[in-house]
RNA sequence: GCCGGAGUGGCGGAAUUGGCAGACGCGCCGGACUUAAAAUCCGGUGGGGGAAACCUCGUACCGGUUCGAGCCCGGUCUUCGGCACCA
C-alpha cells in the first residue's frame, strides 16, 4: 500500500484477483441457507450509464452483506440481448444485429468489472443465444399444450414506425412505448398469451407479497382492473337479438335512456344492413378505425356516434331505449356494449346532451342545492333510489344485488367480474427475437414444432428493410419445412417472440445457466427460488413486474417450479437526475438524457475519482428508492471520505506495525471508542438489513471515522485502535471493496475481508453508566443531566425537580404536572 | 378526472415507536501547516435579537388532538409519478 490513494492501481489489481480465482461462484449448498440477489438485466445497448451503475451498486452492497453473514449467495448477471435496437443498427448501417449485440455485450461486460461487483460470471448468459432461446421456445411450446397459447385475428395496436404490433402494456399514453409514435389499430392474426386465466390469482397474490413496495402493488392492481358488475339482458325490439350490457351500477337500470355499441359490435352491420341508417353508420365505423389511439381515447374530444334506428328494451320497465353506436364505447372491455345512465354517468351525461336525450334521475343525492330535474353534470355517488318502482327508498348502493336477484330470477342478469387486463399479444413482426416454434399445415392446422428439433433457429440469410412483414420473411431457408405431425410440407411463423418473453424467466436459467438437457434443473431451481431480493427501475412496475410473475405461476402449473412467486422482496430505485439549463435559460432538474445534455458517464467518472467512489457517492446521496441528483461537488465529498480513510490506516501502520488486537480498553476514551464502535456496527447492519438505508450506514461510518480522528489525537491504544480499524473496514467492505481490500492485506489480517464474517455488536460496549436527559419546562428544553440510564418515571422526575437551576426556572409558578420517560427526558408542565 | 408519493437550512439529505429539529456530506466563513498555492488538519455555520449568558421564531399553508407534533387527525396549496371514455 502506498502513502497515496491511487485509486486505479487498487481497483485493477483486486478486480483482476476477483475475476481469476472465480471468487464470487457458488454452487448449491443444502447446509448453508441461500440468499438470491438479482438487479435487473441489462439491454446491450453499449454504454453503462448512472441509472445502472446505482443498481448494480446497491445490489452488490446486499450481495456482499449477505455473503459476509453466512448466506450462500446468488449473484448473477447477463444481457436482454434481443430487441430492436440492433435491429435498427442493421438498417441503418448494415452492421448484422448479432454482430452489433455480441460487441456491446463486451464492451459492456468489461465496463461492469470496472465496477468490482461480486457476479459469479460463470452464470452469465445472453437471451440471444441459440442455448437461451432454446428453452424459450421449449417453455412457448409447453404454454401452447397447456392452452395458454392461442392464435387470433384481432385489431391490434400497430406501430406505424417500428412497423410492428404492441402490447397493451407497450402502448404509453397513446404511442409506441420505443419510438413515441401515434400507435394505430390494424387487423392482424396474432400470437396470444392468456395472461387474463391469471388475472384472479395475479391479483390475489399481491397480498402475500408484504416485501413490495406498495406503489407497485397498487399500480398492479389498477392494471388488473377488477371491478364486480352484472350482465344484463337487453332485447332488440323486432329481432331475435338480445344485446347483452356489462354494469356496475345495477341500481341505474331504471334511469337507462338508450344504449351505446362499440362501433366494431359484430351485431352493427347487420342491424343496419338495408336501412337507411346502413350508410352513415358504416361511414361512422369507418372513420373510427383511422382514428390513432391518442385521437380514439382523448378524454377531451367531444362525444360523437350514430343511430342506428333501432330500439332496445329495458328488462326492468320494457321501456323502448334507441341504440346508438359510439366510440367511447371500447369493444375489448365488458360486452362492447352499454345501457347509458345519464342522470348517472357523466360520459353518458355529455352524450345525451349532444344528442338531446332524456335525462331519468333514479338517485336522489339528498342534497337540496342539486335540481335533480335540470342536471348540470351527472351524479355519481351514493343516495336513494327514485322512479324506479319498488326499489324507491332504499340506498341505492344496497340495492344494486337486490336488483340482480331480481333480474337474476327472471334470467335476465347474472352477476359478473370484468378484469381491464387484456391477453398478452406476443407476436412481433420483427428479426431480432426469438423464432416462434410453430408451423401451420394445409391439413392439420398451427403445429408446435417437435422438441428434439429446438432450437429453431434464426436465419441468417435476411434483408433488412424496416418495412412490412416480419424480416425472416425474406430468408430462403426458413419458412418452408415439414409438417410435425403429417410429414407433409408446411410453413413456419415468421414472426418472432416478443421481448418481454425471454427476461420473464431469465432468474430460473440462472440457477442453472448452462443446463443442455432443460431449462433449468428442478432441484437447483427448487435450491435457489425465489429471488430473495429484486432491485431495479420502477418503470418495469407493470410490464416486466407483471409477465414474470405470470411466466412464473404458469411454470408453478406446470410443476417446473416450486414457488409461485418469483420476488420475495422488490426493491424500486429512483432516477439519477441533474441540473440543466434549458433553452429559456430557465434551471431544472430532469433525469439524466443525452437530449438534455446534462448526462454523467460512469466511465468518466470512474477514470477520475475510482469505482469506489462512484458506488460510495451513488448510495450515499439519497436513499435508494428516492430520486438521486447528480453533484459533482458530492462526488469530490466520497472521495476526500476515503482519501481520509486510507490515510488514517497508512499512517497508523507507519506508526505502530501490525501487531495484536484487543477488544477491550482501559481508559475513558477507549470506552468512549468503544461506545461508538458498537453502536455503529448495530446502526449500519440495521440500516443494510432492515431498511436498505445506505445514505445513514455510511453516514454512520463516517461518524465513527471522525471519532477516530478525535481519539488519535489523544493517548492511543494500539490493539485497541488496531480493532476498531479491522472493524471500520470490515463494515465499509460491501460499499467500496477495492480500497478495504488493500487496507485489510495491509494491516496484515488473515484471507480476505470479503470472507470475514459480518461483525457483531456488543450491547455491553453499548451500555453507559449515565445517560443523559432533558429537562423541559412546557415542552421547552430548560436543562440537561446526567442519570443512571435504569432510574425510574418517579425518580427521574423528582430528580429533576431537585436540580437547582429547575427550581429556580419554576419559581412562582405552579407545578400542575410531571411527564418522565426514561433514558429520555422529563417534562414539567407549570403555569 | 381517479390513484399514489413528496414538500425540513444556501444545497443533497437525517430525525427508526409522538419525545433535544437540522445527524452525515456539500458549500461558505475563520484558523493551523506552507515562501505561496494545492492537498491536509482543526473550529464555526437555520432566521431575528443580544457584548455575552441567553431570549425568540422556525419542518409548504390554515386549524385540531396531545404534557409534548416534522411525525397523528381535518382542510388548503404546490409539486412529482402512475392510470385515464374500463361502463
Amino acid at each position: 500500500m502506498k502513502e497515496r490513494y491511487e485509486f486505479k492501481e487498487i481497483e485493477q489489481r483486486w478486480q483482476k484477483e476477483w475475476k481469476d480465482a472465480k471468487a464470487f461462484k457458488v454452487t448449491e449448498d443444502p447446509n448453508k441457507k441461500k440468499y438470491y440477489v438479482l438487479e435487473m438485466f441489462p439491454y446491450p445497448s453499449g454504454k453503462l450509464h448512472m441509472g445502472h451503475v446505482r443498481n448494480y451498486s446497491i445490489g452488490d452492497v446486499v450481495a456482499r452483506f449477505k455473503k459476509m453473514q453466512g448466506f450462500n449467495v446468488l449473484h448473477p448477471m447477463g444481457y436482454d440481448a434481443f430487441g430492436l435496437p440492433a435491429e435498427n443498427a442493421a438498417i441503418k448501417n448494415g452492421v448484422e444485429p448479432a454482430k452489433w449485440t455480441y460487441e456491446n455485450m463486451a464492451e459492456m461486460t468489461a465496463q461492469l468489472q470496472q465496477m468490482g461487483l461480486s457476479y459469479d460470471w460463470d452464470r452469465e448468459l445472453a437471451t440471444c443465444t441459440p442455448e437461451y432461446y432454446k428453452w424459450m421456445q421449449w417453455i412457448f411450446i409447453q404454454f401452447y399444450k397447456k392452452g395458454l397459447a392461442y392464435k387470433k385475428d384481432n385489431p391490434v395496436n400497430w406501430c406505424p414506425s417500428c412497423q410492428t404490433v404492441l402490447a397493451n402494456e407497450q402502448v404509453v399514453d397513446g404511442c409506441c412505448e420505443r419510438c413515441k409514435t401515434p400507435v394505430t389499430k390494424k387487423e392482424l392474426s396474432q400470437w396470444y398469451f392468456k395472461i387474463t386465466d391469471y388475472a384472479e390469482r395475479l391479483l390475489d397474490n399481491l397480498d402475500k407479497l408484504p416485501g413490495w413496495p406498495d406503489k407497485v402493488k397498487i399500480m398492479q392492481r389498477n392494471w388488473i382492473g377488477k371491478s364486480h358488475g352484472a350482465n344484463v339482458d337487453f332485447q332488440i325490439d323486432g329481432t331475435d337479438k338480445v344485446m347483452t350490457v356489462y354494469t356496475t351500477r345495477c341500481d341505474t337500470l331504471f334511469g337507462c335512456t338508450y344504449m351505446v355499441m362499440a362501433p366494431e359490435h359484430p351485431y352493427v352491420k347487420e342491424l343496419v344492413a338495408g336501412t337507411e341508417y346502413e350508410a352513415p353508420v358504416l361511414a361512422y365505423i369507418e372513420r373510427c378505425q383511422h382514428m390513432n389511439e391518442i385521437e380514439r381515447t382523448a378524454t377531451t374530444n367531444e362525444k360523437t356516434g350514430e343511430f342506428i334506428g333501432r330500439y332496445a328494451i329495458n328488462p326492468v320497465n320494457g321501456k323502448k331505449v334507441p341504440i346508438y353506436i359510439s366510440d367511447y364505447v371500447l369493444m375489448g372491455y365488458g360486452t362492447g356494449a352499454i345501457m347509458a345512465v345519464p342522470a348517472h354517468d357523466q360520459r353518458d351525461f355529455d352524450f345525451a346532451k349532444k344528442f338531446g336525450l332524456d335525462i331519468i334521475p333514479v338517485v336522489d343525492p339528498g342534497d337540496p342545492s342539486i335540481d335533480l330535474y335540470n342536471l348540470t353534470e351527472a351524479f355519481e355517488a351514493e343516495g336513494t333510489m327514485i322512479n324506479s318502482e319498488q326499489f324507491n327508498g332504499m340506498n341505492n348502493y344496497e340495492s344494486i344485488p337486490k336488483m340482480i336477484e331480481w333480474l337474476g330470477e327472471r334470467n335476465l342478469a347474472e352477476a359478473t367480474i370484468n378484469y381491464k387486463l387484456r391477453d398478452w399479444l406476443i407476436s412481433r413482426q420483427r428479426y431480432w427475437g426469438t423464432p416462434i416454434p410453430m408451423i401451420y399445415c394445409e391439413d392439420c392446422g398451427w403445429q408446435p414444432e417437435k422438441e428434439e428439433n429446438l432450437p429453431v433457429m434464426l436465419p441468417t440469410d435476411v434483408e433488412f428493410t424496416g418495412k412490412g412483414e416480419s424480416p425472416i420473411t425474406t430468408s430462403k431457408t426458413f419458412v418452408n419445412t415439414v409438417c410435425p405431425c403429417c410429414g407433409k410440407p408446411a410453413k413456419r411463423e415468421v414472426d418472432t417472440m416478443d421481448t418481454f418473453l425471454d427476461s420473464s424467466w431469465y432468474f430460473l436459467r440462472y440457477c442453472d445457466a448452462h443446463n443442455d438437457k432443460e431449462a433449468f434443473a428442478k432441484d437447483k431451481v427448487d435450491y435457489w427460488m425465489n429471488v430473495d431480493q429484486y432491485i431495479g427501475g420502477v418503470e418495469h412496475a407493470i410490464l416486466h413486474l407483471m409477465y414474470a410473475r405470470f411466466f412464473n405461476m404458469a411454470l408453478y402449473d406446470l410443476g417446473l417450479v416450486d414457488t409461485e412467486e418469483p420476488f420475495q422482496n422488490l426493491l424500486t430505485q429512483g432516477m439519477v437526475t441533474k441540473g440543466y439549463t434549458d433553452d429559456k435559460g430557465e434551471y431544472k432538474v430532469a433525469k439524466m438524457s443525452k437530449s438534455l445534455g446534462n448526462v454523467v458517464s460512469p466511465h468518466e467518472i470512474i477514470d477520475k475519482y475510482g469505482a469506489d467512489t462512484a458506488r460510495m457517492f451513488i448510495l450515499f446521496a439519497a436513499p435508494p428508492e428516492r430520486e438521486l441528483e447528480w453533484s459533482d461537488a458530492g462526488v469530490e465529498g466520497s472521495y476526500r471520505f476515503l482519501g481520509r480513510v486510507y490515510r488514517m490506516v497508512y499512517n497508523f501502520v507507519e506508526e505502530f506495525g501490525n501487531g495484536e488486537l484487543a477488544t477491550t480498553g482501559s481508559s475513558k476514551a477507549d470506552e468512549e471508542l468503544l461506545f461508538t464502535l458498537h453502536t455503529t456496527i448495530k446502526r449500519v447492519t440495521d440500516d443494510i438489513d432492515k431498511r436498505f438505508n445506505f445514505n445513514t450506514a455510511i453516514s454512520a461510518i463516517m461518524e465513527l471515522v471522525n471519532a477516530m480522528y478525535k481519539y488519535k489525537d489523544g493517548e492511543v491504544n494500539a490493539p485497541l485502535f488496531r480493532y476498531a480499524l479491522k472493524m471500520l473496514i470490515t463494515l465499509l467492505a460491501p460499499f467500496v471493496p477495492h480500497i478495504c481490500s488493500e487496507m485489510w492485506e495491509h494491516m496484515g489480517f488473515e484471507g480476505s475481508v470479503h470472507d470475514e464474517a459480518w461483525p457483531a455488536y456488543d450491547e455491553s460496549a453499548m451500555q453507559r453508566s449515565t445517560v443523559e436527559i432533558v429537562v423541559q419546562i412546557n415542552g421547552k428544553v430548560k436543562a440537561r443531566m446526567d442519570v443512571d440510564p435504569e432510574m425510574d418515571r418517579d425518580a427521574l422526575g423528582e430528580f429533576a425537580m431537585a436540580d437547582e437551576q429547575i427550581k429556580a426556572l419554576l419559581e412562582g409558578k405552579n407545578v400542575m404536572k410531571v411527564i418522565a420517560v426514561p433514558g429520555k427526558l422529563v417534562n414539567i408542565v407549570a403555569k
